[in-house]
RNA sequence: CGGGGUGUAGCGCAGUCCGGUUAGCGCACCUGCCUUGGGCGCAGGGGGUCGCAGGUUCGAAUCCUGUCACCCCGACCA
């Protein structure tokens, strides 16, 4: 491509809605623009990029024995309400003129497919798959392309007669998650996810470490222990019993409001101080129970109260309904509310909690005697330096972007859609299903964060638009442009795809400036000073290591360093 | 959905508080000359319903009311 006729609007100045690096640097080079809130347009140099991605995808899914399809964006509404999907908040988009929605993703259409034409255990398994644009009604779209309403997505859905079988075709998917990122240069890991209402029996989230990222996992870097936040775990001990159990006493405890008060005005450990949130489970009052400051971790409550709609409950209902304010609540005596604990209060004595009545708390409670406890479960947030779980080393706290997720469904859809087959014994069972998903802009935009400098993006090959730039550093110079013209013709005989700044009247520094933010990984300047002795100068994006190389030699030599 | 912020030329911004020439600056763009190894220089030029609607006023980018859009923090995110 030559740039004089290129359609690439790259930028000097850093763009005032572009608050991440990816974002900042794919609006300067060209690579895209916003449309809307949370909505693209890929220009060429983009989508070039894109094609990259996808090809790597695709590539990799057949490996494994994908087939790809390309399913309808346009689903009809009523699919949606027959799965259960239809009023999930957040999550459709609709069209106003007709009972049609935009697909957020496919697992309906999928089964719908599958319900037709899926009759005997002979037709599994199935591995089917798709690259396509998904619409999902985002509240706040943000970084750039990291979090969109219209993103496009390589979807892939297992169908199997069993559960081990399934296992077979998640572990394949799993293995090819892990060539697809490797191949698009991605330093990636691994970690054990949360289900939530998508349902299932397991996942796994391939994650990239970013400040940008929007998920929060646990790491353990000296055993690999790696999980999500919402379902991490770490060695924390109980809260234990004392060997004396006495009476409940009321204290008074006048203006203390808070965990870290109280444990000042009692001089007193804060694992003792039982923490009391008020929740609404299915519009019923839940009382959850927490040691000291652990914070609640809202999926793993989800997982504890397994479905249903919850929330923290308003200041102003809670006081109305315990008497108290919030700061005041505890298990005793409080009427009509279930009660769940985290673990670490399983069997404790001689905590201490609110009173449900202001400026009093009570003493000496005991978990086991006192109080009427509907299960303990894992509810708290693992914090960063507590003890690994399985090794007892201190345990990483760090942001992470989410590329790619794969889940265990199970039957989930099959038996809201009906997906049967008929097995060697000619009884009917559901399909098993499983689901896999990696957002392809976000391969770009993690390539980008992970790869750039103060002057622009560093493509790896793998993903670069286009592997080679070519520079003429002065088109006023009849042997540059003629050499320069050569160069640009061998090298897309030799297969290499070229980048030519031939553009008159430019200046080299801003042609540098230029190839530098484009961030091809070869730059090839022909200028007077190489001409002079026939060679050519060779420039790597990444180190800035200039080399002279001879006419002849230069294409072995871009081979050469491009394979590297 | 809660909180905060911003809408003025393609991009980045000033001007708005305190109403008053022809709405400015840098970059980009066009023409000519010049220059050619790190976003050249000189001269000339084009481009604006000041987000939109209504109101106040002799007069509104500026004040008032409403509305829309976008960004950031949070909530949310199968």
């Amino acid at each position: 491509m030559r740039l004089s006729h290129a359609f690439i609007p790259t930028q000097k100045e850093i763009p005032a809605e572009a608050a991440i690096p990816s974002h900042q640097l794919m609006i300067r080079a060209g690579l895209m623009r916003q449309l809307t809130a949370g909505v693209y347009s890929f220009l060429p140099l983009g989508f070039r990029a894109i094609l990259k991605a996808i090809q790597i995808v695709r590539e990799e899914m057949n490996a494994i024995g994908g087939q790809e399809f390309l399913l309808p964006a346009l689903n009809p509404e009523s699919l949606w309400v027959q799965s259960g999907r239809r009023d999930i908040p957040n999550f459709i988009l609709s069209i106003k003129e007709r009972d049609l929605v935009l697909a957020p993703t496919h697992e309906e259409v999928i089964a719908q497919i599958a319900g037709m034409h899926i009759q005997s255990y002979k037709d599994l398994p199935q591995i089917w798959y798709q690259i396509q644009t998904k619409f999902r009604n985002e509240p706040r779209p943000r970084s750039g392309v990291l979090r969109g309403r219209q993103f496009i997505m390589k979807d892939s859905y297992t169908l199997d007669t069993s559960f081990e079988n399934l296992d077979i075709g998640y572990d394949k998917h799993a293995e090819a998650y892990r060539k697809i990122f490797t191949r698009c240069g991605l330093k990636f890991f691994v970690v054990g996810a949360y289900s939530g209402a998508m349902g299932g029996t397991g996942s796994q989230e391939f994650m990239v470490e970013s400040t940008s990222g929007e998920d929060t996992v646990v790491l353990c870097q000296k055993c690999g222990y790696a999980a999500n936040l919402e379902v991490a775990k770490s060695s924390v001990a109980g809260v234990g019993r004392i060997a004396e159990s006495k009476s409940p006493a009321e204290i008074h405890t006048p203006n203390v409001h808070t965990i870290d008060e109280l444990a000042v005005f009692l001089n007193i450990e804060h694992k003792w101080l039982a923490k009391s949130l008020v929740y609404q489970h299915n519009s019923k009052p839940l009382l959850i129970l927490m040691s000291g400051n652990d914070q609640l971790n809202e999926a793993k409550l989800g997982t504890a109260l397994a479905g249903g709609e919850f929330r923290a409950m308003p200041a102003e209902e809670l006081s109305k309904l315990t008497g108290a304010d919030a700061g005041s609540i505890g298990p005793l005596g409080l009427k009509g509310f279930r009660i769940i604990a985290d673990k670490r209060l399983e069997g404790a004595n001689n905590l201490i909690s609110g009173a449900n009545r202001n400026d009093y708390h009570i003493a000496n409670i005991d978990m086991q005697r006192d109080v009427k406890v509907d299960g303990y479960f894992d509810l708290r947030t693992v914090e960063s330096g507590e003890a690994c779980s399985s090794c007892g080393s201190p345990l990483k706290i760090t942001n992470a972007i989410e590329l790619g997720h794969i889940f265990k469904l199970g039957t989930k859809y099959s038996d809201a859609l009906n997906v049967t087959y008929l097995d060697e014994n000619g009884q009917s069972k559901p399909v098993v299903m499983g689901s896999y998903g990696i957002g392809i802009e976000r391969i770009i935009a993690c390539a980008i964060e992970q790869n750039n400098d103060k002057d622009g993006i560093v493509w790896n090959t793998a993903l670069a638009p286009y592997p080679v730039h070519l520079t003429a550093i002065n088109m006023n110079n009849n042997d540059i442009v003629t050499t320069a013209d050569r160069l640009y013709k061998s090298l897309n005989e030799a297969g290499l795809d070229v980048l030519f700044d031939d553009r008159g009247n430019v200046s080299p520094g801003f042609k540098f400036k230029d190839a530098d933010l484009l961030g091809m990984p070869v730059h090839v300047i022909v200028g007077e000073k190489g001409l002079k002795n026939n060679q050519i100068e060779v420039k790597l994006r990444r180190t800035g290591i200039r080399t002279m190389v001879p006419i002849d030699d230069l294409i072995p030599t871009v081979k050469k360093l491009l394979a590297d």
